[in-house]
DNA sequence: ACGTCCGGGACAACCCGTTACT
DNA sequence: AGTAACGGGTTGTCCCGGACGT
């Protein structure tokens, strides 16, 4: 009873969860009502009340599955790999994100909120850390393979790493915003660009 | 009489909009309550409601005007200058932007809001298509002078055009988001990796 | 195991309407939520639903043991006695009352609810017929002992029961008000002031 | 305009108070619902908002108005009256209570309330704290001129204030609950027993 | 049968964009 | 130009039933 029971409570979280993030990428974080949620979610006010006390933590607990399924997906995607150019690598991070649709607007919205509101600040700056710290892993060992010695590499590495945050971030706003975004292009233009 | 009058209502709008603007920067398009707006400009409903037939089009007017004064700030910088690393270029466009605080807060709520909002949406196509072309004549002008042929050259600058854009985006999404944010490094770091 | 059976739910009924007198001694009637007896009582929904159909019943319930028990208290205290003045009476009434915390509220509350609920003012006007009825006994032997003839005394019972009443009342609400509340002064004042 | 304006805002408050002391009377402060206030005042909940910013301030003020109305009358009708036996003047104090229909039931909830609120409950400490002293004067001139010398009539009358408002409040408890109370029959008793 | 938990849905207080009248 | 009012919509709570397991 514990153990089906407590997998059956993070399912129906989970649901939930995701009825939301749908509902997000559609309307917005303030553009969404707790109706427009129980509607979709096929509950009821007092379902979700019983799992997430109110809309902030909903919020705050949806987009942060989202985000760490997306850093886990690139951890994974980064295992057991030969040294790319920092270019590719950008672009292999980007893919990961271009399969759900939906996700590039959340993302957008969790950096307007984030913002204004200090909790979801810490987490949108959490996360942030956590990528930029394996692209500057990342970026330093690429230079100190490429002759740099290793203070040097590491400077460079933490320099750089903000920009391919960057480089994604842009990636990002412009899938939520632009009808015929190319994202093939994007990211083959970063590997043309960021070479070396 | 007719003259002056309308250059006054015209002062009074502006007023408006800054005021309207500093709010957004504080607390978000949604966040912002009209009654937050009556008082940080210090005038009653009637007033604003009198310049402004909504909050919508307080919001399209006040963000509009943001953006015209940094597309105009940025033709004007462009002017007459010789031809610079594409690297130097974005990293002039982001000066720009980093002396009004607050302004890439209202930026990225743009973004957000422009997510689910047909008519930012077209707004903020429109500027950065305006962007985009300007950064894909120099792209072409630089690979051209670089020895490449036009349609060559031409190519290349379509497709790297998007990647300046999200530079600058990723930017300003770490202007608004990470206290500490780096701004002069992240410029340099530019120049150092996006050199040919 | 029926005689089992029943003094075993018998219990389990008082420890809820224990229960819940505690908290609405704490927050009344309308502030105490179904979930605050809940946990209270260290149950789940269900139970006391099993016990009681409906919030509404369980006030009624616990409330009418109170009075029940304060009832009671007062007969026995009565027997047995010889004719004091009535002033000291009153005072032997009253410190029943004093013993238990948290009573007094719970009795002004009622009196509150009772207002706008028939079935609580039934109640509260049953027990105060009820207690009406000694006072008026013991007033009418004590003045017929004094030298009044019976119908005369009769009447003056009848005429001064209330006032023995409300001077319980206000001991009652004025315990429940007021912080310092000198409940013994209260007692010897009421002894100075009727003494006939 | 502002004296105009001014005037015309209390009166619209004092509307919305009585409307709200109206429906106060029939079902209770919490059995009362913005929206029947709103109803009975025939205004809209804007309104209302724009007037008090709570249901509590709402509650405070309102029966704040009443507790501050009633306390006038009685210091008006104190003045200039000759010395009456105590008894005399608890009935005089609660014949100014008798006109209004629904007060008696208002204070009644007043009381219940401020055993949990602690706004209510300064607030009714200090009338009570108004009314208690002036009560404790009467007494000691009645005192002194009957004989006891200063300190003597001071500490008793000290001691039998509380006593006379906790008449008061027996009335105004048994009023509110006893649907044929007799409050004239209850003074006369008091009249009675409270001869010295 | 007894107790537990999840869920339903009505409703509460309050806020907010907006207009009408002054 | 400014104040008061409107009324719909928002979030969150509350009481209670019903399915399920013991």
């Amino acid at each position: 009873m514990p153990k089906v029971t407590e997998e059956y409570r993070e399912a129906r979280r989970h649901e939930i969860a995701q009825a939301a993030l749908r509902c997000f990428a559609r309307t917005g974080f303030d553009g969404t009502s707790m109706a427009d949620i129980i509607q979709e979610s096929g509950l009821s006010a007092g379902a979700i009340y019983g799992h997430y006390k109110s809309k902030n933590e909903l919020i705050q607990m949806a987009v942060g599955d989202l985000l760490a399924r997306r850093t886990a997906d690139f951890q994974k995607a980064l295992q057991s790999e030969v040294l790319e150019p920092p270019g590719v690598l950008v672009g292999r991070f980007l893919h990961g994100i271009r399969a759900e649709i939906g996700e590039t607007t959340v993302l957008v919205q969790l950096w307007a909120s984030a913002s204004n509101d200090p909790e979801l600040r810490r987490m949108a700056a959490g996360i942030a850390g956590t990528i930029g710290g394996i692209f500057t892993r990342y970026l330093t060992a690429w230079y100190a393979q490429d002759g740099l010695d290793a203070d040097e590499a590491s400077a460079r590495a933490v320099r750089e790493a903000p920009v391919c945050i960057g480089l994604a971030q842009g990636y990002i706003v412009q899938s939520a915003l632009f009808d015929g975004f190319d994202g093939e292009g994007y990211i083959a233009a970063i590997a043309d660009v960021f070479v070396r």
